[in-house]
DNA sequence: TTGTTATTGGATAAATATTGTCCTAAAATA
DNA sequence: TATTTTAGGACAATATTTATCCAATAACAA
């Protein structure tokens, strides 16, 4: 019941590159080293993050990685379930045939208004509210 | 972000026992059985489910594994954090050092509150709850 | 064009977690 | 004493997690 540690470097990633404001940009080991993020683990992470259009990179001298959008619209759940896979409690949530035994399973309902809570919560955090707030401290 | 599929054995053990009123008490074999759960690989759940005082167990003839304590005393979280240990969404919420760069992580922050709302709500279902409700369907 | 910088993708691998199975021992009862 | 049932340990297959390393590719600078 825990979030991969990949999934957090991730959310530190773009974090990071959040924190430096439009335009804002950083290679990937620059961004390992701030972060203490192994570097060649943070660049496989970091390439998915691009596949999922969450971050923009481009090779070469003076390429780096930088937020493919506005970071009001880049949600926490989006980064974790970029990296991880979308978020599920228990497996009964999403394939009710796991469990075929009890129809309107009572205890299936408890995880199934947890998880939409849980989703709830990840969706309404986004990185313009993350910089913002650590600047107000 | 998942509890295991142990966790999820273990609920079903506890629920069906629940279902069998007070005095209730069915063997291993038996719960496995009707729950399609691997018998032996069970026996390990209640096993661990006996050690934390959620079931009791008794060996030989007209033995078997039966609650410990009344059904509204059993919260699913109990149940789950017996097999899975604590629900922990992610590390720095229990550890704060692993993310030792930014004090006050506004990240962090949405963690903390989204454990606690999934540890509220785990808390306040309980196996009388379950039962009740699946007879009212 | 040539070298430098930086990401991409593949192969590999160690460590840990998950999901079991099997067997013997121990305890309780009939 | 024989039968039933849990307890506990050893073992193992598979999947996941957390990386590392290298060659290739792309972009840019000189």
């Amino acid at each position: 019941m825990q979030i991969t540690r990949q999934a957090d470097y991730a959310v530190r990633a773009v974090f990071y590159l959040a924190t430096l404001g439009p335009e804002g940009r950083a290679a990937t080991s620059k961004i390992a080293e701030e972060q203490q993020i192994p570097s060649s683990f943070l660049a496989k992470i970091i390439s998915q993050l691009s596949v999922t259009g969450i971050l923009h990179t481009s090779r070469g001298a003076r390429g780096g990685v930088s937020l493919a959008k506005d970071p009001q619209e880049i949600t926490l759940l989006e980064v974790v379930e970029a990296i991880d896979g979308p978020i599920i409690l228990n497996e009964c949530v999403v394939d009710e045939s796991v469990c075929g035994f009890i129809e309107n399973c009572p205890v299936r309902l408890v995880w199934v208004e947890a998880q939409k809570d849980l989703i709830n919560r990840l969706t309404a955090s986004n990185f313009a509210k993350f910089v913002k707030q650590s600047k107000d401290t």
